[in-house]
DNA sequence: GATGAATGAGGATTCATTCAT
DNA sequence: TATGAATGAATCCTCATTCAT
């Protein structure tokens, strides 16, 4: 992996690090298929061919985005769940942060959402990794919930992991394609509500 | 809108229909941005130029096959729908068409997971319409249900459709990606029982 | 072998040839390394991409012209032998129209002598067939002249063949860099006397 | 003439002539095209840049291989003829050198017949000087047997030049291309027999 | 002298789309 | 209507070369 391998020397980390943010900014502005390599550099400030000094190509640039957000994601996502005990206050700390943080990223949110999806097989499998501690660290939560008895046993913790992130995550693509003209955080209240309840009465 | 008119010719209305579903089986087997226009003309039989008298351009043909599908989706949904009269047995008939579905087409479920989400804003345009139209069923229902006092009616519709469809669109992503492992139908009681009654015991 | 498909189609072999031509004069005036596949198509009046619906690559292009060539060049070599019954007055005819005929085609020598010798392992697996005929041919002569008691017995033919089209090779070669500024077809009786007798007196 | 000037410092040479080794393995194994200036750096076990230090650019690298092993060359046959007085003698040891030098040398072989043959105008003319030499110094041979009655006085020694010459570049290459499967050196009698008494008997 | 990170010009190839037949 | 040969714009990536350290 050159990329891994750059990302760890701290010497070259400083401007892969801003190839990183200079294409997600360019991604989220032109999309993934229109977004040429050069605009990414130009960005940058650095010539085209700098660019494959620290990546192996346009994919590779692609995935090491989604990576190093994803990964610094995670590692918010678990300060923040740190701080409670409590399984239903952990998940409502982790909604919380996800639906605040992309209202607050709006870059990085229309990344997520939108450009990430341009499923080739090859960035399909670079984002399953980071996306699968993410789902763990769901699970997790709800598993440790139904052992303390704080959530319902008889519930499936994937499906449960599933409808929880399906909804965060449809819940920001609406905020995202629609034009970003509510606020999302606004809707921690509303999710967390019937996540904890369900829909039906009594 | 030339594929519009073509739709409703009656004469054309069969080639038409040729070039989608060749078109829906090429998208799922290549995607969206390695199959070329020439790959769906030889699947449909007819010269790549004839495309062209069908359809604006390669975007065109991708909005079609959504919209194609999900109108005769929507239909069939509500048909489904159409047999309840409670808005939960409604909505759980919702639930389970979608989930059953998607197992019985699968590469329409891939179309609809991995290759729709080529986001350009043209595509992303051409799709908004036909699922606004399923949104606005499911908000209905939902609506509906606290009307009638079977939801709660501290429910926001809103974020309740969003949480119904994301969960969804989840489980059957979970599901296209996974390599079709597992039962999509057999994840329906848990879903419902989730949607139901939430997370939180008591 | 999409060429050898298109060179056998009556109707593309017209457009096949302008291409082979245009290649032959084009790699001639710039050296194939220097020659865009662009300079060929405007040379044959085309556009870029049509070339390649004639050729897989500008590789391919290089082999078929040689192939093409050589094919030509072979059979009328064979029609020269044809008329002569004494393999040595065989051999005669092929060292003159090798000769004449390099002399008659400057660009065709050029190539062959020049730009023909850039050696990846694709090209130069795509020409050893038709040169082996060649080769094959020149062989057959001296042997059938050993056999027919004409030419030494103790020649081994295999080195006999190799300094005649060394010799004809270097003899074009050094005509072709110098900037042809004497008769190659004059060099024709001094060759023969040197191949029939040897340089050694008595 | 950055090359030469080094070529001639003493103290330069030794890291000039690592570099020339390098290249010429690297040539070989690559072919001129395939083969970045940066591997051969790496054989050499200095800096990308360095190579630059010593050599003004990548043909002239190419054009000083051949130099610097046509002049050693040249000191050797040189030296073999100065053994023997008599032009034929003289003759035959050079082919024997030719020859057995090559088969002793593939990697060179492989240069010399191959990887030389990239033909831009620049490595032409910075070839020919050397070669000229090897050139002049067969038809030294040549004229020498003349003045002496050894050789047939109706011989052009020019023409007579390129037949040896091109003989043995065509056995080399032949055996080069071949993947040296069989023993140059055991060419050399029968070569030697042709050239000396020709192909026709009586 | 030596380094090697940075440069950026350069080009083969693809493929959506057109249009003469 | 249908065809499919022709088009040519568009772009990722390589790599010889430079130059600040």
């Amino acid at each position: 992996m050159k990329s891994s391998k750059i990302a760890s020397d701290p010497r070259k980390r400083e401007k892969y690090l801003a190839i990183i943010d200079a294409a997600l900014e360019a991604f989220a502005e032109y999309g993934y298929h229109d977004c040429q390599v050069a605009k990414i550099a130009r960005r940058a400030g650095i010539a085209d061919g700098t660019i494959y000094l620290y990546f192996a190509n346009k994919e590779d640039i692609l995935i090491s985005v989604f990576q190093e957000k994803m990964s610094r994601y995670l590692e918010e996502v678990r300060a923040k769940i740190a701080g409670c005990d409590d399984p239903w206050e952990q998940l409502a700390a982790l909604v919380r942060f996800h639906l605040e943080n992309s209202e607050q990223n709006p870059v990085l949110a229309n990344f997520f959402q939108i450009q990430l999806r341009q499923s080739s097989p090859q960035i399909r499998s670079g984002i399953s990794g980071p996306l699968r501690q993410y789902y763990r660290l769901i699970e997790e939560i709800i598993t440790a919930g139904i052992a303390r008895g704080r959530f319902d046993a008889a519930i499936d913790p994937k499906i449960a992991r599933e409808m929880v992130f399906g909804s965060l995550d449809e819940i920001v693509s609406c905020w995202v394609i629609g034009g970003q003209k509510f606020s999302l955080a606004a809707q921690v209240p509303g999710f967390l509500r019937l996540l904890r309840g369900g829909l039906v009465t009594g």
